[in-house]
DNA sequence: TGAGTCACG
DNA sequence: ACGTACGTGACTCAG
């Protein structure tokens, strides 16, 4: 058995992949998809090629012969595109992290670096796999040298393989002749001029007949067809400075050392944390799980006696910053029960040599440990943890004012990951990797550490993005709001509940019969894919949209098709109430807690634009629009002697645009308290205010949807029900009447594109990677978010102040009234009888009072003995 | 696990 | 020519 070289293409390997990939960034922005699908293709060849030895060739940009020969070369070739540039020296930097040898040589094209090393590689008796997107290199092909072109075909790499057999077989000549056709037909790719009116086919047939273009021009005169004869004669000069172009030297000179070829583990901690870097979750797998060696580990200090325990106590407290964890031993524990099992511990870190668990092994109290906690908390200068919410549980006496949650700093310097935990924080400031599959006990040492450790990188990253004030005034403090908001919870009547639940069983089973009788078949409605087929297939019914697995079923489709058809209608109705039943009447028993009361997740670090998002259950999306469900807004329900206070903004996001647009106009509007979507049609349709019909107010208020949404004309035209040109006409006419407004949400768009990001009134910010993307509709998308982010995200920040300062509020003048909901333009408290005023007065001023615009916020309160009354 | 659908702001 | 409104979460089906 030959030994064997696997040669591979850099650039152009890059090149299929950045195209053949969807685009892929990582959480700082950096796009991955080429060298993702590289790698991917570069793992696939090894699997099968199983050589000893792989180099991947790059070009250098600097001219090379053949550009002097023909200053044209290559010239038509469109430029890198700025997504694909950026990841060229990253490939560079992940391959030499695997060990793999990169050859690149001025004045050298990595075709002739690939044909010479393929040439030196034969004649020492081995094996060569050339891969490459480019079908130039079919001219290397031999018997022992093989060349491998992948195809990203639908996320699955499919790979052509050409021995000079093969070539033979596909093109009609040998792979020496292949050079020869390239200089008859040319390749406008690489900008080779090839003799003018000879194609493929005709270029085919000369080589074919006579073997290279000196032969065929030596008997010019037999060409056929003659047109093909009268250009040979003409241009026989381009073809043959083509052939020189085309031809690839295989005699080049340059030193190669086999040896630094040879392939090594390429799986190496260096690749390790690019590829963590990265975010290629999948590849990581290919590492075998090895915790790299660290040096904190040897300061990790068990701690069982409550005399060291003091005296380490004593000792964090005069520190400017302790990282604090929780340790649960679970090792004795049934999976089931590891919920139930209380902590045996307390990691606690103030140094890299001050690493401690003080643990209840030696008969310390949990809460005596706790306590100690708490009262560090009081002398210390910042307590750093992870989830301080979560950890309210362990501390509720804690200082508020010296937390520091390292999870919310890392989520407001990046907020479009979507889960963070103490390891990525590990890895992303303190480039520390963390085998996930820990013991609870190293865990418990290392998140204090990593608490600790992450401290000074953190605050120094939110001073930089000037997110300081954000973070320590509206982010923290909101933290304990939020805590509260879930103990309290809300309360559900579960009996009530039920009954809905029960009356709308009863009506999907009719339903269910009705739809059964209609289309003459039982099958399963809730399967889109089956009622597709019925629908359109077997009823015959027009379809709309199709998906990538069948016909679209969503509401817009089946309400167009529901008046001519009574079956849709029912099918509709179906559809909601099986939804109302699931989701909510089941689905929210389900949660209810032996209190009485649904606590539900108030999260933090969820959403891009600095939302909160409630989840188990969600409480956000209760239903209100449509009767039937609002009705399940009756269980909910104040306790005994306390009432619903329920206030939501009025419009907040228009008025912020109204804000920071300072459009004239708009402002005025709002200190003037009128009808702003009746304005809005009066001043875009042109006509008289009072004779603004119902229509044209609805038409006007989409349009003011559309704006803060990132309106386009598409999108708009496709609310309306009206044609795109339509829609682009109220755009018009809206701008023409807004000017500030264009002016405001093009500077969003600009700027953007130009930091890399957008950011709120209060400084939040919103990376947009999407904005330099070359597709389209991934900058287009971009563009949207940027109009859209900082009024979502101001809107956010204002209604979070707002909760700060009515939390405050209620406990500071002690009463009893409770924050329970945020629907993220309202607040719900369950307030005392004897509070209502007060409760009211603290809502109105708080919320009105959350920031200064130059518009005011104005704020719709009601009272009600359960949610639907007070709404 | 992902796609489709639909509930909310 | 491209082809969607912005931001979420839960449930269901089907592979």
């Amino acid at each position: 058995m030959n030994s064997k070289i696997v040669l591979i293409d850099g650039h152009s390997i890059l090149n299929r992949a950045f195209y053949g990939v969807p685009d892929l960034t990582n959480s700082e922005g950096l796009h991955t998809n080429a060298i993702y699908g590289f790698l991917n293709i570069m793992f696939k060849i090894l699997e099968e090629e199983k050589p000893e030895y792989l180099t991947v060739a790059f070009d250098v940009h600097a001219p090379t012969f053949r550009h002097e020969m023909y200053p044209e070369y290559k010239g038509t070739r469109k430029p890198m595109m700025d997504e694909l540039r950026q990841q060229v020296p990253v490939i560079k930097d992940v391959l030499k992290a695997m060990g793999v040898k990169i050859i690149e040589q001025a004045g050298l094209e990595a075709d002739d670096l690939l044909g010479t090393i393929s040439k030196r590689c034969e004649k020492e008796g081995m094996d060569v796999a050339i891969i490459s997107g480019d079908r130039d290199l079919l001219q290397l092909a031999t018997e022992k040298v093989k060349i491998r072109i992948p195809k990203t075909k639908q996320g699955k790499t499919e790979v052509e393989d050409y021995y000079a057999a093969d070539v033979k077989t596909r093109y009609e000549v040998t792979p020496k002749e292949f050079i020869d056709l390239k200089a008859l037909m040319g390749d406008t790719s690489d900008n080779i001029p090839g003799v003018p009116s000879i194609g493929e086919k005709t270029a085919t047939k000369i080589i074919v007949e006579y073997g290279s273009i000196e032969n065929a021009f030596a008997h010019v005169e037999e060409i056929k067809p003659p047109r093909a004869s009268k250009a040979m004669q003409e241009h026989y000069d381009l073809a043959q400075l083509s052939k020189v172009l085309a031809t690839i030297n295989v005699e080049a000179d340059f030193e190669y050392d086999m040896e630094e070829a040879r392939l090594g583990n390429l799986y190496t901690e260096e690749a390790y944390v690019l590829f963590q870097k990265l975010q290629f979750k999948n590849l990581l797998s290919r590492f075998e799980v090895s915790a790299p060696v660290n040096k904190v580990e040897d300061n990790f200090k068990e701690i069982s006696s409550q005399k060291e325990a003091d005296e380490i106590f004593a000792k964090a407290k005069t520190q400017k910053v302790v990282g604090v964890s929780f340790y649960k031993d679970t090792k004795n524990v049934l999976p089931l029960f590891v919920q139930m099992a209380g902590l045996s511990g307390v990691g606690i870190c103030f140094g890299n040599d001050d690493i401690y668990l003080i643990t209840t092994e030696g008969g310390m109290s949990i809460d005596y440990i706790l306590e100690q906690v708490q009262d560090l908390s009081n002398s210390v200068g910042k307590l750093s943890l992870f989830h301080v919410k979560e950890a309210m549980e362990h501390l509720p006496e804690v200082n508020q004012k010296t937390c520091f949650d390292a999870i919310i700093a890392a989520y407001l310097l990046n907020p479009l990951k979507n889960d963070y935990d103490y390891a990525d924080v590990a890895r992303e400031q303190l480039d520390l990797l963390l085998d996930d599959k820990m013991e609870e006990l190293q865990k418990a040492f290392y998140e204090a550490y990593v608490a600790y450790a992450s401290y000074e990188p953190l605050v120094q990253k939110l001073q930089a993005s000037e997110m300081d004030k954000l973070f320590w005034e509206i982010e923290m403090p909101l933290v304990f709001t939020l805590y509260e908001m879930e103990k309290n919870g809300v309360k559900v009547k579960a009996s009530e509940l039920k009954v809905y639940g029960g009356q709308l069983g009863g009506k999907i089973v009719e339903l269910e019969k009705e739809i059964y009788s209609l289309t003459g078949k039982e099958f399963n409605i809730n399967s889109p894919k089956q009622l597709g087929v019925i629908l359109f297939e077997e009823l015959g019914l027009p379809h709309g949209k199709k998906t990538k697995t069948g016909y679209s079923t969503s509401a817009d489709i089946l309400e167009k098709l529901a008046p001519e058809y009574p079956v849709v209608s029912k099918i509709l109705e179906y559809r909601t109430l099986t939804k109302l039943k699931s989701t909510y009447a089941d689905g929210l028993a389900n949660f209810i807690q032996e209190d009485g009361r649904i606590h539900g997740k108030f999260n933090q670090t969820i959403t891009a634009t600095g939302r909160i998002s409630s989840t188990e259950p969600n409480l956000q999306n209760i239903p209100i629009r449509i009767e039937l469900g609002r009705l399940i807004r009756k269980v909910f329900v104040p306790e005994e002697n306390y009432i619903f206070v329920d206030a939501d903004y009025s419009q907040i996001e228009l008025r912020i645009l109204a804000h920071c647009s300072g459009d004239e106009q708009l402002i005025a509007a709002y200190k003037e308290a009128r009808d702003i979507h009746k304005m809005t049609a009066s001043q875009v349709f042109h006509i008289p205010f009072d004779e603004v019909t119902d229509l044209q107010r609805r038409n006007a208020k989409a349009v003011n949807f559309g704006i803060v949404y990132g309106i386009s004309a598409w999108g708009l035209s496709e609310d309306l029900s009206i044609t795109p040109k339509e829609a682009a006409e109220y755009i018009e006419n809206y701008f023409k009447t807004y000017p500030g407004i264009k002016e405001f949400l093009d500077n969003a768009v600009a700027t953007g594109k130009e930091k890399g990001y957008v950011t709120t009134l209060f400084g939040r910010r919103r990376p947009i990677p999407e904005l330099s993307s070359g597709n389209f509709m991934q900058r287009s998308f971009g563009e949207r978010v940027a109009m859209n982010s900082p009024i979502q995200g101001t809107a956010a920040d204002i209604m979070k102040i707002a909760m700060v300062g009515v939390h405050r509020r209620l406990k500071e003048e002690n009463l009893k009234s409770k924050l329970v909901l945020q629907v993220h333009d309202e607040l719900l408290i369950e307030a005392h009888h004897s509070e209502v005023e007060k409760v009211k007065e603290i809502l109105a001023y708080e919320m009105e009072h959350a920031a200064e615009l130059l518009v005011p916020l104005d704020v719709d309160m009601h009272t009600g003995e359960n949610w639907y009354e007070a709404k």
